[in-house]
RNA sequence: GGGCGGUUAGCUCAGCUGGUUAGAGCGCCUGCCUUACAAGCAGGAGGUCGCAGGUUCGAGUCCUGCACUGCCCACCA
């Protein structure tokens, strides 16, 4: 059995071979089961990454989390599907393209609309599966087979299906409106792709002249340029001033047209003037206004924000210089009467930063209200958990305040709306297929826009499922478990796949039994998307900045991976990711937990050549079993160790609370909680003390005999084997490495990711043997303490006294000596009835006292100054202790377990207040 | 204009429902190449938990106010 492994642990070749063996043998693809099947169902759907994205940070902390839930979830016996697949992103794509085309000196207006998207395609195939690509060096473990694209032909077809159902239903609608249009992309965007930002900017006061009154009213704007596109003035009916100059009119200056002076709720008498104007087509409050009064429409800009035919002599200038000019000639004529500084909130596209133009035009609308009503219920309800709670209420607040959902884009990549237009009539048809004419007889012509990209990702927790038909996945996988991902998402995506969700699966019924079995029984509701919703963290960078391209402080995960490995970054997002507060990622952390995984490397090589040299025969334990056992079933844990001294007992007891923890942990998505226990336990309990203290056994040429060695090893595997498995989900590459090389290329499954995750068993739990532990511990810890202040030579071996305050506390010492004389560099110990705490070279606690006899004189004054320091420390906690236990209200009040600690602490103290006064006497310190 | 979070060691962060003398990693200091590991081992220094009040027998933890800082939402000229 030769394990040669090489000194250090790396990552490079042992991460890629492994990602690429779970994906050949197919490990994480999931058949559909067939009815019967009463095995717990974990679903997790994959946010589809864009198929233009590069993997980034907040990617990677989100797939890492995921992935340890996943693998989490199938150890335990879970059937268990994440879904992965890529996202159309239409305006990405489509910019992305265009760009390669413009290199090329080419425009897609030129080449035309069909061959565009063709090209698109071409790109898509050629380019679109890098970020999956990457995805694999994570390892994650999705099920490939099942891998989707929005704009495959079924999820197509889904689409389709759902917008035309929306319509008839009366939840989609055609209309002119004021939406937010990015001049940049020359497309309609939703309220939530804007960005607003307070910026510096200004209040202008302009004059206009009112008709036949040798007056003037004064209206205040931030746009005057839109004044061109005035329709009225609006003034409140309750405000005084203006009260004689209801029902006249006013000369627009620039324009010489005559508009109205109209009384509206638009204008409040406390803001500027009071006096407002009303430019409907340009501003959606004064759409509202134009529309109660009736006011025509006059659009100024044309679609890429330059000003238009109606703008007079302005026309062809872009808007920014337009209102230089405006300005200029409205200021030049006496019309401008006022400036003033003022804070804008600017809103401005998501994507390209262009200040985003309110624009009148004819889109395609999604009805919100109803939807939102189910949305919102849901949550209410509690049929979907938000973790963190605080989420929740931002979510509610959300659904309470949402507008109508525009959804049409003026793209050419993405899902066409199912609409034609008749070319003689010009009746609308809403279609599942394309009609072959109007109903008139004329000629019809699908409408050019496309639907919001976010429209098609809303439907992915069904339409991945097989919907619109009925299918077993839908009864098996619906409701998916958990959604988990960042809050930049939760109104883009979260809502709307609730939203839909709770429409178009309404009536839906999971499979009663793995309803059941995956402890669901009490949700009534299986119309939801998902049963939780987990958000994470943002990723930063060190200095906490958000990560931007154009700060160029991304940190690039590929980077990362590359020089610490995929295991030791996936282990510092775990770490760091404590839920509801951001990560400002430090390289220090993942050198660190490269470390870490080096730590494992070499106890592996250990175990190794021990178990080479004693010769053991290594059985597959029946811990590791099949898919398909229940979740937490009892053999999950170590079955095969057998403890033989303190040590052992010990090691089974940490391990066993230990594996109680990080479940726990999971459960909650604790994720730093479950990497630091597991963590803790592998490098400052198994290796700093277990491997330590069973060297001795495994030595057997040295004396020992070779079956007790045999015992010692077959424990050792037993428990590394465990170990590995608890540690998995969170670093997946190093663990297969190892638990393949401990079955020597035959383990009894594929992957230690098929195994069961170990669960704490009570019976191995063993409270003594800890307490001994720690005991043993403390006396091993103070006698290197004494050798590091007597300043012994390192090698020298030293005698030591002992004054064990209990008989028990005796014995065990005397059956751990060789422990205690090995790790603590000791000759020979020597029991006293006596205490030593006034020697020097001495220290006490409140077991034992300790003696190391040495001559070497110490440094005086500093042990007399850490003395003192020792003293003042100890008599504040006295102090403290007495206060409280003097006190009648505590002694009543607090619960009789913290009381009765404090008070065997504070004996304790007392004692150690005792001798440390003693040795200050005995060293004469002042 | 609303809402939410953060402020704990030099740096980056833990600290769950209030309960012994507040922890970790990195960095720093001292000493060790001890036959798994120098990406290591042993020992050590370093904190009035942002400020001010309050509740409580007891507050890093709960409440109020303030300061600084970050984020989200918002069609008022």
């Amino acid at each position: 059995m030769p394990h040669d492994l090489p000194k250090a642990y790396e990552p490079g070749a042992i991460e890629t071979r492994w990602a690429d063996y779970w994906i050949q043998e197919k490990l994480f693809s999931v058949p559909t089961p067939p009815p019967g099947e009463n095995r717990p169902v974990f679903t997790l759907l994959l946010p589809p990454p864009n198929v233009t994205g590069r993997l980034h940070m907040g990617h990677m902390l989100n797939q890492t989390q995921m992935d340890i839930i996943v693998r989490w979830h199938r150890m335990r016996g879970f059937l268990t599907l994440w879904l992965p697949g890529t996202d159309h992103a239409g305006i990405a794509t489509q910019m992305m393209v265009e760009k390669q085309l413009a290199r090329e000196g080419k425009k897609r207006h030129d080449m035309g609309r069909e061959k565009f998207v063709e090209r698109v395609w071409e790109w898509k195939r050629e380019y679109g599966g890098a970020i999956l690509d990457q995805m694999k060096r994570l390892g994650a473990s999705v099920d490939w087979s099942r891998e989707y694209f929005t704009m495959d032909d079924n999820l197509s077809h889904a689409v389709h299906e759902v917008f035309v159902r929306l319509y008839e239903e009366g939840l989609i609608y055609l209309g002119d409106y004021i939406v937010n249009w990015c001049p940049w992309h020359e497309t309609a965007i939703s309220d939530l792709e804007v960005k607003h930002q307070d910026v510096p900017g200004h209040l202008w006061e302009i004059r206009y002249p009112v008709v036949g009154a040798g007056e003037f009213i004064t209206v205040a704007t931030t746009r005057p340029e839109t004044m061109l596109g005035d329709t009225a003035i609006a003034v409140n009916a309750k405000d005084e001033r203006y009260t004689h100059l209801h029902g006249k009119k006013v000369l627009l200056p620039l324009m010489n047209r005559e508009i109205p002076i109209i009384t509206d709720e638009l204008a409040q008498p406390e803001f500027g003037t009071g006096a407002v104007k009303v430019t409907p087509a340009h501003d959606p409050n004064d759409f509202q206004a134009g529309l109660r009064h009736n006011l025509p429409q006059i659009n100024v800009m044309d679609e890429h924000a330059h000003m238009n035919q109606h703008a007079g002599r302005y026309a062809g200038l872009d808007r920014f210089e337009a209102r230089k000019r405006v300005l200029h000639d409205l200021r030049e004529q006496g019309f401008l009467v006022g400036e003033k500084d003022y804070t804008i909130a600017l809103g401005t596209c998501d994507r390209c930063g262009t200040v985003v133009e309110p624009r009148l035009s004819k889109q395609w609308f999604v009805k919100i209200a109803p939807l939102a009503e189910r949305a919102k219920e849901a949550v209410e309800s509690g049929e979907i958990t938000i973790v963190p709670d605080n989420y929740r209420q931002i979510y509610l607040n959300w659904m309470n305040n949402i507008h109508d959902w525009c959804i049409s884009r003026q793209l050419w990549w993405g899902h066409r709306i199912p609409a034609w237009k008749c070319e003689s009539c010009g009746e609308l048809t809403v279609a599942r297929e394309a009609p072959a004419k109007c109903k008139c007889g004329g000629k019809v012509e699908q409408v050019s826009d496309v639907l919001d990209t976010w429209f098609s990702s809303g439907l992915l927790p069904f339409t991945t499922l097989g919907w619109p038909e009925k299918t077993r996945d839908q009864a098996v996988f619906y409701p998916t478990t958990l959604l988990i991902t960042a809050y930049e998402i939760l109104f883009f995506w979260v809502a709307r796949m609730i939203m839909f969700g709770c429409h178009f699966m309404q009536g839906h019924v999971q499979d009663p039994a793995i309803k059941k079995a995956s402890g669901w029984a009490d949700k009534k509701n299986d119309s939801v998307p998902f049963r939780e919703v987990y958000i994470h963290a943002l990723v930063r960078d060190a200095e906490r900045q958000k990560m931007s391209k154009t700060k160029g402080n991304v940190v690039d995960p590929l980077d990362v991976i590359q020089r610490f490995g995929t295991d030791a970054t996936r282990f510092t997002l775990a770490a760091m990711a404590a839920p509801g507060t951001d990560i400002a990622f430090n390289e220090s952390r993942t050198e660190g937990y490269r470390a870490f995984a080096n730590k494992i490397w070499n106890a592996a090589r250990f175990m190794f050549m021990n178990l080479d040299r004693i010769g053991l025969v290594w059985e597959q334990p029946p811990s590791v079993v099949r898919p398909g056992q229940s979740p937490g079933s009892p053999g999950a844990g170590i079955a095969h160790f057998h403890p033989q001294t303190l040590e052992d007992r010990w090691i089974l007891s940490r391990f066993n609370r230990v594996a109680a923890d990080v479940n726990d942990a999971l459960a909650t998505y604790r994720f730093h909680e479950a990497a630091n226990r597991v963590y803790d336990f592998f490098w400052g309990e198994f290796c700093d003390w277990y491997l330590e203290l069973i060297k001795p056994r495994l030595n057997f040429e040295d004396g020992a005999d070779k079956s007790a060695a045999q015992a010692a090893c077959s424990n050792l595997v037993n428990l590394f084997e465990a170990a590995l498995r608890l540690l998995h989900p969170i670093m997946p590459f190093i663990t297969e490495e190892i638990w393949q090389a401990i079955y020597d290329g035959k383990p009894a499954v594929k992957s230690i990711a098929l195994t069961a995750y170990p669960q704490a068993d009570q019976k191995q739990f063993d409270l003594a043997a800890e307490t001994e532990m720690a005991i043993l511990q403390d006396l091993i810890v103070s006698v290197r303490n004494l050798r590091a202040e007597l300043k012994v030579e390192p090698k020298a071996k030293v005698p030591i006294e002992i004054f064990a305050h209990e008989l028990g506390i005796r014995t065990m010492i005397e059956h751990n000596r060789g422990a205690l004389e090995r790790l603590a560099n000791v000759e020979s110990i020597r029991f006293v009835e006596e205490a030593l705490s006034n020697r020097v070279g001495a220290r006490s606690t409140a077991r034992f006292d300790v003696h190391v006899i040495y001559e070497r004189k110490i440094d005086v004054a500093a042990e007399c100054e850490k003395l003192k320091k020792e003293l003042e420390k100890v008599e504040r906690g006295i102090t403290s202790g007495q206060r409280q236990l003097g006190n009648q209200q505590f002694l009543s009040k607090a619960p009789p377990s913290v009381v009765e600690n404090l008070r065997k602490q504070q004996q304790e103290l007392a004692v150690l207040k005792e001798k440390t006064l003693s040795k200050l006497k005995e060293l004469s310190c002042s």
